[in-house]
RNA sequence: GGAUGGGUGCCAGAGCGGUCUAAUGGAACAGUCUUGAAAACUGUCGUCUCUGAAAGGGGACCGUGAGUUCGAAUCUCACCCCAUCCGCCA
């Protein structure tokens, strides 16, 4: 959510920026929402104040009779603020309405465009491996090693179901021992989050109300979160938090679910897109300067690139268009790594920032030198996602017989095992 | 799932229809005293929002939302959360 003095002050700003993110919005709606609220307001207020004075007259009438006219007087002034109060409520919510669709501002150095095509690769990393044999690709790789079982796993969850086993499942745990371990020493707390939330930390990381058709519900009304980031941001909802403590730096772990609505005809085998999996998540809260900002999305984003350079994974990094940008991002880098049997690189990291957007539908503040509580900044990164991240490292790792070398960083974890088959 | 009690400012805690602009402690901050500190004393001490150049002024907020009333922290209803007990349970 945007400050709402400061989208009627930049109304030309906000409207280049749903341009920009090819988001349809009326920002002259919202404005003209804006102003009648703002008249009804001061209406009202100014009818609760003497409503209030009457009140106070009450008790300190001086006869029964002047008691009885205050009151009489106090009704029928309540029966117009009534009416007032309920038009308010109205336009309150036509408000609030407009109000959570406003995108963000997108940075100056995010390019024009209206999809993921119109990205821009910053930076690619590693060699794109050659092979004198023709990759298998990590279905077959799974299969011949027994490390995934995608027919069992439909039968058990149906489309998208998969079950890790093996070597499979014993790479998942060396992952996240690994990034844990990488990140706690950077400085980063770890935390096991929960990935069933209710409405509001979703609503204030973003992904409510538009995202609704994405997220599996409860009957109790929760959701699942897709990502370890809602429920990362919300454990600091309403909350001050000291300057000192500042910036909070969360590594984080939990399930998390996506129920791919449109997203019915890609990636339909394998691992790369699956409605459950694990995600070890960056997430930092830090003062409200647009440096800081800047400093620790290029900070985020470089702990994931050494993780991909300490497994190997040829990667790129790519700026993200305008389009491709969530309603409440600002910039957003994508690492994407090299998977041999596309002949492409598919995204595993997704690292952005918000500037205050998230903080303000969430209320998460701190009082900065001057003691004025503003809003904190708030980014986050993927430190790993599995099990996508074992289709570029299957691939990539492969030999000519099929077995896969497996990285020396996950080795400790694997029992000291070198090489899979 | 059942039963009971409860949610008040940074913390503890009183208030249970009009004097609440929320008592009283404690904490914090500033000052007096002191070589310095402690103690004591004095003062300050919420958030949000509208308006205004500012000074200032108005409004809202006692878990959340609705309601009763001229008037609600106080009464009613729903929900959320916490505590304790019972039941179930990894």
């Amino acid at each position: 959510m945007l400050d709402i003095k400061f989208i009627r002050e930049n109304a030309e700003l906000v409207k280049s920026a749903t341009e920009k993110k090819n988001i349809s919005f009326d920002v002259a709606a919202l404005l003209t929402s804006d102003d009648t609220r703002r008249a009804l307001l001061a209406e009202v207020e100014a009818m609760r104040g003497k409503q209030n004075e009457i009140a106070q007259a009450v008790p300190r009438a001086s006869s029964p009779e002047e008691r009885e006219r205050l009151i009489n007087e106090s009704k029928s002034a309540k029966e117009l603020l009534t009416k007032k109060e309920e038009e308010l409520a109205e336009i309150m919510k036509t408000w609030y309405g407009l109000m959570v669709q406003v995108p963000n501002i997108p940075d100056m150095s995010v390019p024009e465009g209206k999809e993921d095509l119109d990205n821009v690769e910053v930076r690619t990393w590693g060699a794109i491996p050659t092979f004198d044999f023709k990759p298998k690709d990590h279905i077959e790789l799974c299969e011949m090693h027994g490390l995934a079982d995608f027919e069992r796993g439909t039968k058990v969850a149906g489309f998208r179901g998969y079950v890790l086993k093996g070597d499979g499942a014993r790479l998942v745990f060396a992952l996240s021992q690994f990034v844990l371990n990488e990140l706690t020493a950077e400085g980063f707390e770890p935390m096991i989050v929960p990935s069933l939330v209710r409405r509001a930390p979703l609503t204030g990381t973003g992904f409510l109300p538009q995202g609704e058709e994405d997220l599996y519900k409860t009957q109790d009304g929760d959701f699942l979160a897709g990502t370890a980031e809602v429920a990362t941001m919300g454990y600091h909802m309403d909350e001050t938090l000291a300057l000192a403590d500042l910036p909070k730096k969360y590594i984080s772990f939990s399930s998390a679910f996506r129920r791919e609505a449109g997203s019915h005809s890609k990636d339909t085998k394998g691992l790369i897109r699956v409605h459950e999996f694990f995600k070890w998540e960056q997430v930092i809260l830090c003062e409200a300067s647009h440096e800081e900002s800047v400093k620790f999305h290029e900070y985020l984003t470089a702990n994931s690139e050494k993780l991909m350079q300490k497994l190997g994974i040829p990667y790129h990094v790519v700026l993200n268009c305008g389009g491709d940008l969530g309603l409440g991002q600002v910039k957003k880098y994508d690492i994407e790594a090299w998977v041999p049997s596309q002949n492409t690189y598919r995204e595993t990291h997704s690292a952005s920032y918000f500037h205050d957007f998230q903080t303000r539908r969430l209320n998460i503040r701190y009082k900065d030198a001057e003691g004025k509580s503003r809003f904190a900044h708030s980014l986050n990164n993927t430190a790993i996602a599995s099990p996508r991240i074992l289709v570029p490292l299957l691939e990539n790792f492969q030999q000519a017989d099929g077995s896969i070398i497996i990285p020396e960083v996950l080795r400790p974890y694997m029992g000291g095992k070198e090489k899979i088959g």
